[in-house]
DNA sequence: TTGTGTTTTATTGCCTCC
DNA sequence: GGAGGCAATAAAACACAA
């Protein structure tokens, strides 16, 4: 008889106090028992009853020392994993017939669920945690660009505006009052001038003065470094109040997902599993 | 062999539901 | 109020490096 499958799940000497093992005979305890011999072969485990006559074996139960708990057999839990598959809730019913068919108490039937469940939630935490970092990283890197993107307008923006004041200061300003006062039909021409460049400029016509044609053009006279919803026709412009329940398509992931694309990146939004 | 970290089994106390 | 669930915790069993 093979007394080395190292999993036992019942010590009678541990029957005292409020434990919940056995308070009499353990009849289902035992039940069962011969069927969990053909576990795994470890030497280093210790043995355990494989017959209700083991219970009664003296020179064994001297061996064991006081309330020490047994873990279950492999064939045990093999059955309670299938079972915690099916259902991870034990009605009563179900409890019973576990535990007769693997020769446990209902309570450890209950309390195997109980921690199962427990581990489960762990587990479920992780992933979920895994799958909102990468979520974050995402929208962390997708922030970073827009951050460099920003920057990198904004100088334009300086560049530009330092071209157009160089066109201003350039073209001569009329002074409205003093002692070089020009003449109505020359200040008119002057005028005109002025007026001319900032027409250009307020229009962004092609062929401005003041935008070099090799030079980046700015689209947008808006305050807004972003595009309006014309500038992507047929997408909505999302919200924040949006639930994240469509495809999340408004312009940042637009302009992001075409920016990963280029660099061959894989955009993981809101993968939920 | 031993120290240490992890996993598993079990208890306790509190909460909710019927 | 009893049953059952969960969180927190204890403690035994186990794994593994030094």
């Amino acid at each position: 008889m093979d007394h080395q499958s190292g999993h036992l799940f019942f010590d009678p000497s541990a029957c005292h106090g409020n434990m919940l093992f056995l308070g009499s005979g353990g009849d289902s305890v035992f039940r069962g028992q011969r069927t969990m011999l053909s576990m795994e072969d470890n030497s280093k485990r210790r043995p355990f009853f494989s017959s209700p006559g083991d219970f009664y074996d003296e020179e064994y139960y001297d061996e064991q020392s006081p309330e020490k708990k047994r873990r279950l057999s492999a064939e045990q839990v093999h059955l309670l994993e299938k079972s915690f598959e099916t259902e991870n809730k034990l009605e009563p019913e179900r409890k019973t017939e576990l535990a007769k068919k693997l020769g446990l108490q209902p309570r450890q039937v209950a309390v195997w669920f109980q921690n199962r469940r427990a581990r489960w939630k762990t587990k479920q935490l992780e992933r979920d945690y895994d799958v909102l970092k990468a979520s974050y990283d995402s929208l962390r890197s997708n922030y970073d660009s827009v951050v460099k993107e920003n920057e990198k307008l904004k100088s334009e923006v300086v560049s530009l505006t330092e071209k157009v004041d160089t066109k201003e200061t350039t073209t001569e300003v009329v002074p409205i009052s003093g002692e070089n006062l020009v003449p109505p039909a020359e200040a008119a021409s002057q005028s005109v001038n002025v007026k001319a460049v900032e027409d250009r400029l307020s229009t962004g016509s092609v062929g401005s003065a003041v935008v070099d044609d090799d030079s980046p053009q700015l689209v947008d006279s808006g305050d807004s470094y972003f595009p309006t919803e014309s500038d992507y026709p047929g997408e909505a412009m999302q919200s924040e109040e949006d639930d994240g329940s469509d495809s999340g398509q408004g312009y940042y992931t637009h302009v992001f997902a075409e920016q990963h694309e280029e660099e061959g990146e894989a955009l993981g939004w809101w993968v939920w599993s």
